[in-house]
Formats: structure tokens, sequence, C-alpha cells
DNA sequence: CACTCTTTTGTAAGCGCTTACATTTTGTAT
DNA sequence: ATACAAAATGTAAGCGCTTACAAAAGAGTG
């Protein structure tokens, strides 16, 4: 591993013939400068093997191209299929993406934020809107535009590229309800520093509640985000009593891994029980029975986010929130409950 | 948007009342400051709010302590979950981690490395090694270390952290073979720029010949990374004449979704036809019936690979590649052949 | 050809930080 | 007290780049 020296924009202005400054403009703005030099220059360029130290070019423009994503985590294929969208776009828009992730934790999740913002991110993409005031305020004195997705709310306070989980959840178990379910139970992601994990129970409570059902009923269990976990829960209600009929689920993997569960336990899904997720990822349509969800539309929201932060950057002003639309993907886990 | 400007060390320096250098070292090394300087430079940090300049650090410090890695995509649950593990290992030592996707384009990859490594990352996480040469010179003129993931090869050149694709998708094929299968078709990745993928078609290939069985009556299509991919190559499997009774697949996703297709179509695995996947992600074990797979041990990959890096960081060698153990996991997709 | 105007190139001042080295303060042993 | 080493802090020189401004070189014009 030798250690040649890297060359610098200087090595490359006395490799040809010229100053520093005409080198950087060959590389920035290369139409201020004469074709025959800039011929010269970028020949030297690619003999030296130069390659700009983005360390000083930040420092000295103080921009870097550069876009900033936190998400939960990586291993989740939903955040994984929008930040790939958000990716392409980002690409296609000249800047590169930097992605940290912030294992659900807050104080992880905002370290994480300083850094990507010290590393001089021009925009940032956040998950969710549950984190401290503080972070909204440090952003903005910076100038920092930064779009929150996979939520949304009527707040004026920023820029939403998401979806309404609660009303969606609550769709969903209208949905339930409305098929003549009324012991139901829920198997919900970990709500903490997770608002979308929350606004999915409190959907579902809404649903009960506007259909005079008990909401004391409703037993609610979180659990990570593993086929395992999903089961264990489902396990758990399954021995309440009375049993429900129905569960609905915070999202498809923990769905998947109830119903799965549940077969093996020799339930019926769905003539003895319900099960319904909540993403629409690839493995609904792929398990059997096959998992009735809420749709959620990743990439476009994926997508979306990054027009718009590029929107704000551009017109340096606070963006539209936009409110993608959900829908209820019917497949077979979900039917009437069993007369008994 | 206002635009307070952001407050430098110096500003820090100034309302403290103390040096720059010593501000600097409250942050980089706070033993070195006794702890009322200390203190009251870290007020005046909070108070301020201040965060260094990632660029300025960089450009003074020569160093970052960030990692880099260039995966082919996220869209994948396998790198996701394998850069999951990474990234745990590269927080606990307290760097960053960049992450660039490549959406399995040779030059895309090479831009994404070179700017990573402009963007002063002090290593790299690279995914195969099937690029240009002169990346790897590159990258070893710039003297920055690097680890080939997911691929294991006999090679001083670079050190792998992963496993022998070739080998382990050969193992997968005798099995079939031995189980008396002769005529088998094979659904394998896009092997354009992945070595991955080329090393199980040939792994399979390596049985075939081995069993003496005739090389070109391998049916071999490529398929994209999805579930409707494998779906649609198994149809064309399926009116082959005379038609397989085993199908290889590259990987899991296209095996589900060949799978799901051949039921649909009426066709009962593992009764008329076998199917077998790699990857072993959770998936394989939640579809009927469970798929037979290649287990590839993701999560251990990522955190080898990311202790790997930190050891070549410090102590300035080339580390010692890690050859990854794999094994079929048996599920019920694979059986002998229907008797016919 | 002298003049002005435009285009191209050069000069040099930072950008915000780290760190070698210099200086001051503190602690300890006489 | 005094001397001296050790610890704490300060001074200031860059790190590699961009860019305002200055200077030089062309391009028109009468």
């Amino acid at each position: 591993m030798k250690n040649r020296p890297v060359p610098t924009l200087e090595d490359v202005a006395r490799e040809a013939k010229v100053s520093t400054a005409t080198v950087s403009r060959c590389l920035n703005s290369p139409e201020r400068v004469v074709e025959k030099t800039r011929e010269r220059v970028l020949a030297a360029v690619s003999r030296l093997g130069y390659s700009p130290n983005f360390g000083a070019r930040a420092l000295a423009a103080k921009r870097t191209n550069t876009i900033g994503a936190v998400i939960p985590t990586m291993e989740n294929a939903i955040f994984a299929r929008g930040l790939q969208a958000f990716q392409e776009v980002v690409s296609d828009n000249g800047a590169t993406l930097l992605v940290a992730s912030s294992a659900y934790r807050q104080d992880l999740e905002e370290k994480q934020i300083r850094n990507l913002v010290a590393r001089g991110a021009d925009a940032l993409l956040l998950i969710g809107d549950d984190r401290d005031e503080k972070i909204y305020e440090f952003l903005s004195n910076r100038g920092i535009p930064y779009v929150v997705a996979w939520s949304y709310r009527d707040d004026e306070n920023h820029c939403f590229v998401g979806f309404d989980n609660r009303s969606a959840a609550k769709e969903m178990a209208i949905k339930i309800i409305e098929l003549g379910h009324s012991r139901i139970g829920m198997i919900a992601g970990l709500t903490r520093n997770n608002d979308r994990a929350r606004d999915r129970v409190l959907g579902v409570k809404d649903a009960i509640i506007e259909h005079g059902l008990n909401v004391d009923d409703l037993n609610v269990i979180e659990a990570e985000y593993s086929f395992a976990e999903g089961g264990d829960a489902v396990e758990r209600l399954l021995n309440l009593e009375p049993r429900p009929t129905a569960i609905v689920c915070g999202n498809d993997i923990l769905a998947v891994g109830a119903m799965k569960r549940a077969r093996s336990l020799g339930v019926q899904i769905p003539e003895q029980l319900s099960i319904t997720g909540f993403d629409d990822i690839e493995v609904c349509s792929v398990v059997e029975p096959g998992l009735t969800t809420v749709h959620v539309p990743h990439r476009n929201m994926g997508k979306t986010a990054a027009m718009c932060l590029f929107d704000m950057m551009k017109n340096d002003n606070l963006c539209e929130s936009s409110h993608l639309e959900t829908y209820v993907v019917e497949r077979q886990s979900l039917a009437a409950p069993p007369k008994s």
C-alpha cells in the first residue's frame, strides 16, 4: 500500500502551466475557459490522476451537492425501496446521497443529523416527525431544507411528503369492523419514537370508537420488525379469552409472521382468524393466503420527496407538503368472522 | 428560513475566552484540557449551537472517520442486511458510514467510488470483484484500504470477506443431481458486471459436468431481481420440451417468484418440480412449501468486513481474507424427481 | 494605429479547522 | 522560597480549494 502523494490543484496547474484559478474554472465552469487551455488542463488532470479534495472544495465554495438521509434502518424493505427511488432522483440531479441510519434511536438520529449537516449536506430527508423540536430549530437556523417523509400531518411548519398513517389504519379497521368483527387484536410496531407506528394504533382505535365498540377491548401488543416477533405476538393474542377474530398488524412483516404462526398452530386464515398488514411489500402476494394490507406508494414517496427537496433548494422556499394516497389491497387474509 | 450565520470555532473560542486551539482540543482530545476550561468551552459550544465544519476538519486533519460503501442497490434485502451489520460496527468504532449505490452499473460504481474517496472516505466496502483494474490501482495509489465482500477468491491482491459463490452453487446442484434429477433449469440473476451471479451459474455447470451430465442441456435464463421476473422465467422453462424437473435459482427472490408462478400454473412443488434458492432470506421459511436454499451468513459478513477494514486502517496492512461458510438449508421445495 | 470593450487568465485572500511549537501556568521537590 | 518538570494553553502556519479583483490579451472601431 504505497502512499504516493495525492496530486493537488496546484500540481495540475504547474503541469498544465496555468494558474490554479484556471484549473478550478476548467472543472467548475468549463465554458469560461478557452478550448485550447481547457484541453491542456484536462490532459494534465488525467495524467496526474487528479481528483478534487472534497473538504477543501466544500470549505471554499460553501456548497457540497450532497443530500443526506437519515432512516431508522436499512434492514426494512420499506425504507430501502423508498430510498432507492429517492437516490435515483438525487443522482439525476447531479447530487450525491449520504445515508445514515439511526437504529430507531432518537439520540442516534440527532447525532446523525448533525453529522450530515456538519458534512455539508445541502438538504435532508427525514423519516417521520417524532423528534426533538430543537433539531428543527437547528436545521432552520442553518437554513437547511428538509422533508419529513412517511408521515403526513396538517402542519405548516414542516414539509411533509407522505401519507396519513392514522386514517389509513382507520380505514382498514373500519373494513374489519364492518365485516362483523368485534373482538380485534393488534400487533403494532414499537411505538417509542415512532409516530408512524403510533398513528396506526390510533387509527385503529378511532375506528373502534367510531363504531361504538369498546376501545379497552382492543389488545395491542408491540413487537419488533420480524417474522418471529409477529409470530410470538399472535400466540399471545390467541391465548386470550375471548379469542380475537381479527388481528390488525402494524406492518406486513408482523402480519406474515403472525399468519404463518397461527397456521402452524392449526388456526385457519381467514376462516377462524383474519389478519391484515400494512405497507404492501412484495411478500404479501406471495404468502398463502395472500395478505390483505394497506398499500403505500413507497417509490413514489421517495421520488416526490427528492423532487420537493430540490425545489426547496432552488427556490429557497418551504415547498408544499404532498399528501399521498393509500388504499386497502384486498387479498385473502381478511374475511367475515366465524359464526360461533 | 432565516440564515443566521453559522458559528465557527473562533466564535466559540471568543465566547469561552480561550484560543481556538483549546476549543479544538476540547472536541478532539478532551483529556488534554483541564476540566474547568473544558466545561466553559462545552457550555459555549452548546450556547452557540456550534457544530464543526466537516470540510475544514477533513482538510486540516487529513482524516475523516468515514467509511464508504458502494452497493449495487439498497432494494435488495441481502445487501440491506449485511450493510446494517456493517454499519453497526462502523458506528461502534466511532466512524460514520457513507452509502452510495451503483444500480448494478459499472460506470456509476466507478463514479461513486471516486466520489467517496474525494469525500475523504478512509476506507471502502466493495461488493464483488468484477470491476476495472484501474479502480484498484486508484485505491492503492491513494492508500485507501478496501474490502471486497460477497465474493471469495484465492487472490492475494485483494482482501475478500465473503463466500465462494461457485462452490456453494455447486454444492446445491450436486444435491439436486444426486436426488436423481437430470433435466435441470436455472434462473440466474443478471450476470453482467456481477461475478456473484456468474459464479453461481458456473457452480451449477461444474456439478453437471462432474456428474457426467451434458452441460448443454442446462437452460439458463437470466432475470432481474423480482418475484415477477422469476415467475416469467419459470414459465418459459416449463414450456420447454422435455420439461425440467428441477430449477436452480440464483437467489431466493427469483425462486419464490418461480415457485409461486409454477403453483398457480398447477405445477406441484416439489412433487412435479423442485425449486431451490440462494441467500436464505427470511421469506424462504414463510412461503409454502419452504424453500430449500443456500444459507449465506449476511450479518456476519457485514460485521467481519467492517472489522477487517478497521484492522487494515489501524495496522496499515493488507488484512487476511475471510472465507465464510455457506450451507444448504433443506426445506420442502426440493425432492426427488417424479417417476415417469 | 490608438482607443475602448470584451474575453481570458492570473493573483491572492480567505473558507474553518488542526497541530507543531512556543509560552504560560501549575505542581513538586528541594 | 527556588528551581524545574509537567501540564495547560496560546500562536500561527498551513490543509486544497474557490472567487473577487486585477491584469493581460484579443477584437473591434474610427
